[in-house]
Formats: structure tokens, sequence, C-alpha cells
DNA sequence: AGGCATTTGTGAAGACTTGCACAAATCGCG
DNA sequence: CGCGATTTGTGCAAGTCTTCACAAATGCCT
């Protein structure tokens, strides 16, 4: 079980068959381009150009086009892209047709939320298990949807198939439920627990640590009221 | 009102008095080493070495000597670092030294669990007010604090010293919500509403995105699914 | 006091990412 | 049919970030 390296980037195809080679700062914002066609497509365009795209997703607009020619040439010189078919093309590439399975684990304050966050059924995933390790939990519904205990979760991954793992429980108990999760045949896993997960190679780690947003916006904070002088840049989002 | 820009890196200190040059990579690293050298210090150690803290972050340990060098130079040859030396260190960097007051807007389902979250409060930050649109929620007691309306934040963010602001509401709110905050004095933001907001010169945003993490994660599964060759990267993290 | 093992701090190379600037392609219109 | 306006796709250069590799510094042991 080796310690997991930091985010390399590139995403090699091998020169495989189907598959492009995208670079992770572009899949990074694909989900972003995604959400902003929607918007696009709701309001009733059928075009639109990498500007307005780029506008609407908060990035330079010479990136947009770099980022969607890695996925094959869709758009119309003169023209924009059509925003149906590019819907269509970045879902395929993200892998968001086929409904993904997700298991949430930890069922406490924000756990609860999480479970009943309609954002993510909205975008294509299910969750299909709430496992918690305290036995008092398990039962309780949330959301309509039983608590089942952790002993449960081979079981229930293999039934069910669960490829994606979100951890919301304390610090002190994520690898355990991450070790959990990996033997039970997970291959994906968000955590919010403010720990680093080891993990098996081919297992792949996203983090997401509430406080740290806070102490990088702290840094921010501190640096414009110490220095007056110089506007600040806009960090991240 | 501008439309932020893309991460520009290097926080330049214009060669003012007290102030380093960090890396914008470096800064959202901190946090992280921060909460490793806790951690450390909790366990009793003194001292740590580059390759210790490293593993304990998850990083790199030539990245870790890199960013720590940016401060100043805090370890001895030899030896390693002084564990609480280094939190001190990090803990003025990032302005943690004074506690900051946090208005918390929209007190749905996220609202509610962030609420709540010990996370915060441990960790240096005070949520000081929640808001919400809503009048039905106006008074309702969460975590022993009122929900109040918000029409009253621009005075509460004055008379709290509120300089952070947490957006937990709908899409469609978001930006209505921002530019109260805004006019309020806020100026730094932590979006958890999936679209981009606009905001001054002066004002910083991060953006979470629970759904395009899981959308992330989706495109590595797909690709796993797709491509059984290769072994897969850890992601962020 | 001297030598050895350890560990930091950093120069340099390489990889990745961004953004400009423009040729190539397309459409609409006269 | 041809021309001008528009917009994509991309070569290239600049900037940023990561990683290696090693000299310099430190402490321990004899």
């Amino acid at each position: 079980m080796s310690q997991q390296r930091a985010q390399s980037s590139g995403v090699a195809s091998g020169g495989g068959p189907g598959f492009p080679d995208l670079p992770e700062a572009t899949v990074a914002r694909l989900p972003e381009y995604l959400r902003a066609l929607h918007n696009l497509a709701d309001a009733g365009h059928d075009t639109v150009s990498s500007e307005g795209l780029a506008t609407a997703a908060g990035v330079n607009s010479a990136k947009l086009r770099k980022d969607l020619s890695h996925l094959g040439s869709y758009g119309t010189r003169g023209v924009g892209y059509d925003v149906t078919l590019l819907i269509e093309q970045i879902e395929q590439v993200l892998g968001l047709h086929e409904t993904r399975a997700v298991a949430l684990v930890g069922i406490g304050n924000l756990g609860h939320a999480l479970a009943r966050y309609a954002g993510f059924a909205s975008r294509g995933f299910h969750i299909a298990a709430l496992f918690d390790a305290d036995r008092d939990r398990v039962g309780e519904l949330v959301n309509g949807m039983a608590v089942r205990h952790m002993s449960d979760i081979a079981a229930v991954v293999a039934d069910e198939g669960i490829s994606i793992g979100v951890i919301a429980t304390p610090a002190d108990a994520a690898q355990v439920v991450a070790d959990d999760l990996v033997a039970a045949g997970v291959t994906s896993i968000l955590n919010f627990a403010p720990c680093v997960l080891a993990v098996p190679d081919g297992v792949d780690v996203r983090k997401v640590d509430l406080a740290i947003e806070l102490q990088i916006l702290s840094f921010h904070e501190h640096r414009k009221s110490t220095l007056t002088a110089l506007p600040a840049k806009v960090v991240g989002q």
C-alpha cells in the first residue's frame, strides 16, 4: 500500500484505441464548461462562441479553445460551438453517460448534508448507500435511505456496483474507512476528512478540506491588511 | 465590477516592508503542512525532518523544503525543523493569529452542516453570523446561533468585523448574495454555489463545487474502465 | 578535535500551463 | 460568385511549478 503521489499531469492513453490524452488541468475545467453549457442550453442558445463560453465559465477564451481542441474539433470557425453537441462530447469524455453509484460513509453533520444534496443526483451521480460505524445511527433514515453499518460495505459495494466512495468521517476514522472501501472494490475516493490517505496504486483520491480553503483566504486577507498598495488577485474559483 | 480573472500565481509584495513573495501553489499547501505539524506536536514530536513532514502532508520532500524556504530558514541542517517554531511561523504567514470572523449565508442543507462543523472553530475561524433570504428561516437557532435576514447583513458585517463570507445558497441566488457581501465590506468569499461569481478587484473568491469533484473522479473511473493497461495516477489531494 | 552520518537550502533542468497572435476556415451579403 | 467579418485551432514564447542532485551546515561519537 503505497503512499499516494502528488498530482502528475497528463493522463496518458497509452496509444490505445479510443481515448484522448488530456492534461489534468483541462480535465479539472471540463465540468465547469459543462455546467455553463447546460445553463446556455436552458437559456435557449444553440451555439456559443469561445468568448461567450469562456466568460460563463470564468476562464480565458484561448485557454477554453485549447482545452476543447484536446477533445477534437467540435467548433465551426466563424460560428462557434454547437451547445448540444459539445455537452454530448464533454459528458462522453467525463464518462457521465453511465450513472455512477456512490457510497457515502460517515453520516454526521456533513454526511447528512451530502446525502440530501440535490446537486449530485442532478449531475449524474446516484448515492446508492449510506454507511456509518456507529451502530446507534444504523437504520436511521436520511433522505429516504437507511443508514447501514460499515460491516456491510463489501457486500453492498459489490451488489450496487459502487465505484466511488465519499468519506465524511472524522479524520481519525478516515484511513480505516478508505482501507475498507478499497478492499470492497472502490477505485475512487472523495475525502472530506482533514487528513492524507494512503491508498494503493490504481485508486484515485481527491480531497476537499473546508478549513484549508478558509486558511488560504485568510492568507490573502492578511496580505491585504498589511499591504494596502496592490490590488488582490482573484484566487482559484 | 470586473469579471474575475483566473488564478494568477505569485503573490507580489511590492518590495514592501514585512512580507514574503509566496507562490500561490505554496500558499495552498501551507495549511496542509500546518495540520500535519499539529498532529506531530500532539504526538509529542519536537522536531521533524522534511522527509517526515512531507510524508505526513502527502507531498514530495524537495517541494516541502522549497516551500518552507520561502518563509525563511527555520530548519537546522542535520536535525530538521522545530515543530513549535514552524507552526508559529506558518500561522504568522497565514494570518491565523487574529481569529477571523466569518459570515455564513444560506442556511439550507449544506449551510446547516457548515454552521455546525467544528473544524472551522478549531482552526481559528469564528462563525459570527448566519444569514438567509427566507424569512421563515429567520430566527431559527442553528448550533445556538439565530439565523438573521439578509437585510441585516451590512450592519452585522460592520459590527462584528467580518471579513470573510461563505456562500451556501442555490446557484441562482449566489451572485446577489456576493454583491451584498461585497457592499457590506467583505473582501474574501468562499463559494459553494455551482456558479461563477463576478466581484470587484480586491475581493478574493475561492470556489468549492462538490459535483465537480465527483465528475473529475468520474473521468478517471471512465478512463480506468476503458483502458486497463496503465496504473492510475493519484489526483490532487 | 576530527570524521562521519544526517539533513537543509538551492541551482538547474525539465515538465506543465497559460496567453498571445495569427493563419485558416466559415458564413452572410451584396 | 467573391469579399469582408467573424471565430476557431494552434505555434510559440513566457511564466510557473516540480523534481533532482549536491554543496553547505549541523550534531554525534570516538
